[in-house]
DNA sequence: CTGATAAAATTAACAGTGTTAAGTTAAATT
DNA sequence: AATTTAACTTAACACTGTTAATTTTATCAG
């Protein structure tokens, strides 16, 4: 019975082809100008066939936002080395955070900009990928504070302060790319650096 | 020869309707989602009559956008009081930008977020009030360290700093309003205060 | 190999989009 | 009253997301 099996196999790719195809077409000409037409010609399929695979262009966004979400998960994840200096630590994922954003900026935007305004009502359901990020960064402040490092803040509002200044500059980097910044390595460092002095015991 | 003169104010007098209406729309539904025939029809004038008075859609979202800064501008300039505690007054600025943000938050996106998107090129030319919202930040910056109450950081890239952490938090309360936050309040204190401690002597 | 069944993909249609060019109506001037 | 100018409208273009109905393709039973 190998059939099913190589049925489902195929199924899978042509998601994915699908998937890699939308994320190709947001990322360079912006979600609201992407029509489902313009990825059904990418993909060579009519456009209905989109819609066996996806609910519709919102749920298409979706699964593209999950895949930027897992992969920025990973690549805080690869940081994690020794927590003997938690407070270093902590800076050295806040710049890794931001550079991923400048990295990958449309990406960025889709997920964290793009996505709520069509997705309302799911901002962060249990055992999702945005909560396992968060965790990740939860973690790292409670670290911080077990070590001394930090005074005795709240970790939840720490966490989520945290969160605030690393996803403003990054977004203010990428919306306001002729702005003219200091110099973007200088920002970046005093954002977060200002915000882990003023936790400082 | 008042006709001249009751023409221009006719004229002035529907493009400020035009203006209200585009508001109104993109706020209660969305740049993207509102049209063209849908503001007409909000005025009861032709599709096409906008175009005399607006170059495209963006133009009016451009223009929509600079009320909202002169509305921002005069909410922070009304704080002006003493500046005997310089510190104090930044707070205080600070929370006003969140607070406003919070108060007209279709209107803070279509700012800050979805303007940049449609009018690349001009992120804050000289003369224009979004530079004057940034000096004003820059002034309140440049007293703090004259009184040394800051340290001897960088005018530019403190200021820069400050907007990124209020813009995110403003920004992560509107867009992902059903993540559990702590309290809002708490938490825009929470950023504000941690930035200011961090910049202290 | 044939016919039935199920899965996958397609065509056609709906009511809508921003914007332009050409045409019409209304007002002011001579 | 005729002409010029300003204001506004109609019609059209090539497009949009999505649904229902239909056709094609592949798998299975006999």
């Amino acid at each position: 019975m190998g059939v099913k099996e190589r049925r489902t196999r195929e199924k899978e790719q042509l998601r994915r082809q699908i998937l890699s195809a939308a994320r190709e077409l947001f990322v360079n000409e912006g979600y609201e100008s992407v029509s489902m037409r313009k990825i059904a010609n990418k993909i060579e399929y009519s456009p209905t066939t989109i819609y066996l695979y996806f609910e519709d262009k919102a749920d298409l966004l979706d699964s593209v936002c999950k895949e930027t979400l897992l992969d920025l998960l990973n690549t805080l994840e690869r940081l994690k080395e020794d927590t003997s200096d938690p407070v270093k630590a902590l800076r050295k994922s806040g710049r890794a955070y931001v550079e991923f954003g400048l990295k990958y900026p449309q990406d960025y935007k889709l997920t964290f900009v793009i996505r709520p305004q069509f997705q309302k009502g799911l901002g962060l359901q249990q055992g999702s990928v945005g909560e396992r990020v968060f965790n990740y960064l939860r973690a790292m402040v409670s670290e911080c504070i077990r070590q001394k490092a930090f005074r005795q803040v709240d970790v939840e509002t720490t966490g989520q302060a945290l969160w605030s200044a690393v996803h403003g500059v990054t977004l203010l980097l990428i919306d306001f790319s002729d702005f003219p910044w200091t110099e973007k390595d200088r920002l970046i460092d005093m954002v977060i650096d200002t915000m882990i002095d003023g936790l400082k015991a």
